[in-house]
DNA sequence: GGCGTGATTGTTGCC
DNA sequence: GGCAACAATCACGCC
């Protein structure tokens, strides 16, 4: 799993957001701008939320099941973890609606796929306010990737022997 | 008993 | 630009 490995430095790094978060004239500009930036891309996505392109690839390739999750790829259990997108946010809703009008199922995989489909048939206007939540969400991730990147830089892990227990 | 799987979309970073 | 991985959730299955 070479993959692993390359990916893992992938969702570590967030340098840029790090760097971004490591000049915050203006946090609140900087959330302007980070949602703003979102937006535009979330309106496209959702305006074009007929066919995505991953399902495509999703169906062409039919990714390798055992692929994803492993829970313990996090190398540092400090480390931030990634924040949850717009759709995991409308996910927490919809699974209590869901349960409550279909007691029986209880499967992530239906509800998930009962919930990818409402996802698609929603506008934008009514997606809005959960990418609001995650827009919020990952400038909090960048704010905690910054300070756990300088807290490492620091030598702060010669505190992860004592990892199990982060008091503060 | 504990861990992995599955199903979904969005985001992000590397090549 | 494309692709791969990971984020939450939890019943169920397997070892």
């Amino acid at each position: 799993m070479a993959k692993k490995a390359t990916k893992s430095k992938k969702s570590r790094s967030s340098s840029t957001s790090a760097a971004s978060a490591k000049n915050p004239s203006t946090p609140s500009n900087q959330k302007m701008v980070l949602r703003v930036k979102s937006s535009e891309k979330m309106k496209r996505s959702a305006q074009q939320s007929v066919v995505s392109e991953r399902e495509k690839r999703r169906t062409s390739k039919s990714r390798p099941k055992s692929k994803q999750k492993k829970k313990n790829t996090r190398i540092d259990a400090k480390m931030p973890k990634k924040p949850p997108t717009a759709f995991f946010y409308f996910l927490e809703d919809f699974r209590k609606e869901f349960q409550e009008q279909n007691p029986d199922i209880k499967s992530m995989r239906d509800i998930g796929r009962a919930c990818g489909e409402k996802w698609k048939t929603m506008t934008y206007e009514e997606k809005v306010k959960y990418y609001d939540i995650a827009t919020e969400k990952r400038a909090e991730f960048d704010r905690a990737m910054a300070e756990y990147i300088k807290r490492k830089e620091n030598g702060e892990d010669q505190e992860t022997e004592d990892d199990s227990e982060f008091d503060e």
